[in-house]
DNA sequence: ATGGAGGGTTGACCCAGCGTCAAGGTCAAG
DNA sequence: CTTGACCTTGACGCTGGGTCAACCCTCCAT
């Protein structure tokens, strides 16, 4: 007969939790000897055993006790389905090893990879870091709200990036971006910027975008928030009789001087 | 902007969770709205991916805060070593993957493999699966309390299996084992018993079997408490001249009648 | 016989990391 | 104005034991 250290030290597990075993039920109290000891037969080894097993498996010991108590299909059917949790169990720690490995370096985690390969061609065209962290906050605002969305814009953008204007446009963002209201670069911000705005309305993009109202305020409003400067140069572009940012529209003249929508 | 419930779900948490880290100050209370609503930024999410990133690698709340306030150098150490652990994680669930699979099949979770060998011998010479049972709660028992001399005791169990009459002994055990007290076979058990012992002392095992006295009780009152009828056996043996059971001994003629001391 | 080590006994409180109500206040849409 | 989907704080519950505390048993050496 054995003692319960004994046992608790031959199946791997602490005094403590045999105790909590039989207290909940899961392994039978055994006899006591005319101390008050309690004393373990090979039973108790094997059924503790397969406790230990079966909880080391992850598996609640409410569960255990259900699958010990069973019949042998019942039992074997359990197995499956633990043996399965099992395997997703490791494919889902292999892939927190990967992502781990991720975590020192850059964005990849916060964001797609869509805007993570966007932010670099920024990069590549030579935006400042600095800018390029206003773009990327703004980008994981965005995805966090419209996550199916944010593949297609981000494909838009790239295209738009075909234009020379707008790699001109984006080579303004190289070093300090708090530039003084009077700063000359402003104006030629948004001389390309109309040029930019030319084109697209020329090549139909008053159809529509096919994004709804909700969407392109959103967009507005991040890029406004994430930005600085960015306001000075809508005015500017206001007086010349144009309006919106991801939706461009012409301000009809007897419109001029109509707000946006407040973000 | 973000609520609490587009960083959440971008973040793949649950709200509750999030205000949890806010509670233990693991990530900083953003402002609010004017009706009390918590509103992120792109920070926030950065963060709390970073959070989850380390709580899914197993990271206690805690030490995940120190790890995301620490420098670079600190933090890489700590990514390392959650990395040495996530591999051991993974190698601990493959093995209990493979002792799963075991669960359902014999002894083998609950004896080392030399006894799991010697009990296969035993059933290879027609032994009956009732006295293996009785064999392996008693091996069992031994190997709980002793396991460090568990591999050296089975391999003398296997020298002895060498000798045809053990396997003639071992012969008797193949059906029922309630034998009543004036079965024939108990007598011819004690008589292939007697010539073994014979053999053995003669064999020079008088000399000492190299196992301490609480080993040697431990083996025969093991082996009595599991074999019914062990003890008429014994009790045949004794009037021949000779006591023990693990360890042989001839008792000289002037303490016949000397009797075991209590198991 | 006695004292100390090293078992054993019960009981009660404590922990992480949230889940799950409860009992409301807010917001956008119809 | 109502409805339903959010948001707020707060409190209790859960798993699987760990960690005292306070005491009893047994064995061994002195």
């Amino acid at each position: 007969m054995l003692t319960i250290s004994q046992l608790a030290a031959y199946a791997g597990v602490t005094v403590r939790a045999v105790r909590h075993y039989h207290k909940i039920g899961l392994l039978p109290e055994p006899g006591r000897d005319r101390s008050g000891y309690r004393t373990y037969d090979a039973a108790a080894v094997v059924r503790l055993i397969r406790i230990r097993t079966l909880a080391d498996a992850g598996v609640p010991l409410a569960r255990v006790q259900e699958l010990l108590d069973a019949g042998p299909a019942e039992f074997a059917d359990g197995v499956q389905e633990i043996d399965k949790h099992l395997r997703a169990e490791i494919r889902r720690l292999q892939d927190t090893r990967s992502r781990l490995a991720r975590l020192a370096t850059g964005e990849h985690l916060a964001l797609p990879q869509s805007v993570v390969d966007y932010l670099d061609r920024l990069r590549g065209l030579g935006v400042g870091e600095r800018y390029i962290e206003l773009e990327r906050d703004a980008w994981i605002m965005i995805a966090a709200q419209v996550p199916h969305l944010i593949d297609s814009v981000i494909a838009k953008k790239h295209e738009e990036l075909d234009d020379p204007d707008m790699v001109r446009l984006y080579g303004f963002f190289t070093g300090e971006l708090d530039w003084p209201a009077d700063d000359p670069r402003i104006v030629e911000v948004a001389d390309v910027l109309e040029r930019l705005m030319i084109r697209a309305v020329e090549a139909g993009a008053a159809g529509g975008d096919g994004f709804d109202d909700q969407f392109v305020a959103l967009m507005d409003s991040t890029m406004l928030e994430s930005a600085p400067g960015a306001e000075l140069v809508l005015a500017i572009l206001k007086e010349r009789g144009w309006r919106g940012w991801t939706r461009i529209e012409r301000v009809p003249a007897d419109r001029l001087g109509t707000e946006l929508p407040p973000p």
